[in-house]
DNA sequence: CGGAGGATGGCAATCGTTTGCCACCTCTTG
DNA sequence: CAAGAGGTGGCAAACGATTGCCATCCTCCG
């Protein structure tokens, strides 16, 4: 069968046979030597060596993959590519994965948890395993997906699914305290998406702080977590009176921020904002944000490592099976004393 | 061979066998079925595209790819995933790729020209093309791949190589006119990295303004295109004295502003800035920043159209080489009138 | 009524690699 | 010296699809 050969170049790739003639033994023996070196004697490997770098040999990953079931691809699903927090997390898997020689196949699943499900399942077959950043699937669904295929979320917990996970609750309760000992009383917390896994977790946190300080947190929202919600999500804020806010992220965060200076509400003196999660602009925006510095990139690297040592099924079956990374409060221009008015 | 069957589903995944099983037919019958319509009876079409549904049939894409050489794989090159700009490129290639049932492989080179070839040189057979945003290849390297592997660039223009072109050059003129009409008669080109191929074309472009205003534009430069490179750049620009200036790119002018804003330089009142590309925060740092707005996003669309077209080798061997997006100038808050001092 | 030709489906080779199993050789050891 | 053990290497069967070629059957036309 004379096949299509799409690549200019009118020599036919290098196979593992090439390098057996060249060599004087089997394909079986190549294809040892190369990932089995134990398993070959020392000189005849060392002449296979040389002549596949003679040759230039580059293995074809389709054909390992269809005989040995792995792929050395690992996908990152996002939930919206545009959104400047999967910036960070895809510079640390991206590192981590080139490091250890996968590729990364990004996938953006347009938060949508049908679209997700649906992806990975198609891809399945293409895949050693994933990286779920924000998925907006039900916890069942997600633990009935890790059976198919080895998963690691960042930012979700779900038993049985190994996690990194960003400690922003515990850093809500800093960006509280620090709200309160400048005078605040009256806060809010503004949501985000309902069904995102964190946003409840720092309603929880929120809500925690204001029952030790005998306060009550007034909860806005939900709103989608983009620049766009930052209008709407202002206007609610100002509805209610309060003198600061916690808003569920740094997008959101920057969005409100704009609208505020609209509405020529000066902040911090007439309102305090806090973010979540540090990204890119979040210090450059006016007033700069005061926020909870997330280690991004390192979640990224530490969620790539989680699932590389479950592939690595040569030992340790019992590796860790969540990670926290711990956040800290960033002070900037955006948060200041109450105004006594 | 018992496989390591990885996946935890015990159940084998269905193959092209068990539908051509099912339906009492040969697999190759059901794989024609499937890819090529017309080759078969649409009765039996029908039964087998039935069964195929109620079997949940996947296709395998690595035998896919071993037997006809097609993948499904494209790369996307980009210098560093860090860059806001890119995240447009990426959302853009992203959506054309998934509705052309594509995978996107997101490969950040670190500014490596020889990464860019190591990698793609080791990927060759795994992909369909690559889409190169920002390749700091040599010319030549560059014809070299492009017989290797179908390729489109983005914002680099090398002879017999398809490419997207953002005319911010064009651009330049307005930014040019629009500051010289401001009463700016002394105006900086901070420049990006050297061998960069669009800020090469920004730089004549803005000569070429400068000579018909019987002007002189002044270089500063070469800076990396970061916001690091900010207080390097901002204080080149203030000691040639210049009342204005037009920078490489946005997130070298966000930085620039940073600067400013330290040094208690007024903007822009005392100094007028220009960006490039109209990136994630041009429009919330501080001043807001006048630039250039590039269809970031259509260009990736285009990008990919492009390649996908080439990969149809169906019909017309003749599309269109190159394709040149306009841009348009945003005016914000960066920039104003000269004020005499 | 015979043959041409189109429609349809099956056979089998092939893509490039991995890996279970076996054969052989060389030592070591009882 | 025989037998077991360990080190090496080859054979051949997968992996799951695609596709060239051929066989069959049907239809239509001269």
């Amino acid at each position: 069968m004379p096949r299509a050969h799409q690549f200019g170049s009118a020599d036919r790739p290098v196979t593992i046979n090439d390098i057996a003639a060249a060599c004087g033994v089997a394909a079986s023996t190549v294809s040892r030597a190369l990932n089995n070196p134990g398993r070959v004697n020392p000189a005849t490997r060392e002449r296979i060596e040389a002549a596949a770098r003679e040759l230039r040999y580059v293995p074809n990953s389709q054909a390992r993959a269809l005989s040995s079931g792995r792929t050395g691809a690992i996908a990152v699903l996002v939930s919206d590519v545009t959104n400047p927090f999967y910036f960070g997390v895809l510079r640390g898997t991206q590192q981590q994965l080139k490091a250890a020689g996968y590729a990364q196949l990004l996938i953006d699943t347009e938060d949508s948890g049908e679209l997700e499900v649906e992806l990975l399942h198609k891809m399945r077959r293409s895949l050693d395993g994933a990286i779920l950043a924000a998925s907006r699937l039900p916890d069942k669904a997600l633990a009935k997906l890790a059976e198919d295929i080895p998963l690691v979320t960042i930012n979700r917990n779900v038993r049985g699914v190994p996690s990194t996970i960003i400690d922003t609750p515990a850093g809500i309760h800093q960006a509280a305290e620090h709200l309160i000992s400048l005078g605040h009383r009256r806060i809010a917390y503004v949501s985000g998406p309902e069904r995102s896994w964190p946003n409840e977790a720092r309603w929880r946190a929120a809500q925690d702080v204001a029952a030790r300080h005998r306060l009550t947190f007034t909860r806005v929202g939900p709103f989608p977590s983009g620049r766009g919600s930052g209008p709407a999500a202002a206007d609610a804020v100002l509805n209610t009176g309060v003198t600061a806010c916690i808003v569920f992220n740094d997008l959101l965060a920057i969005g409100i921020l704009q609208r505020l200076r609209e509405r020529r509400v000066r902040v911090p003196e007439e309102l305090s904002v806090v973010g979540c999660d540090d990204i890119f602009g979040a210090d450059f925006c006016h007033p700069p944000l005061t926020t909870l510095t997330a280690p991004i990139e390192q979640a990224g690297r530490v969620a790539v490592s989680m699932l590389l040592s479950r592939l690595d099924r040569t030992t340790a079956p019992t590796a860790r099976q969540s990670v926290m990374l711990p956040v800290h409060l960033t002070v900037r221009g955006s948060t200041g004393p109450l105004l006594s008015s």
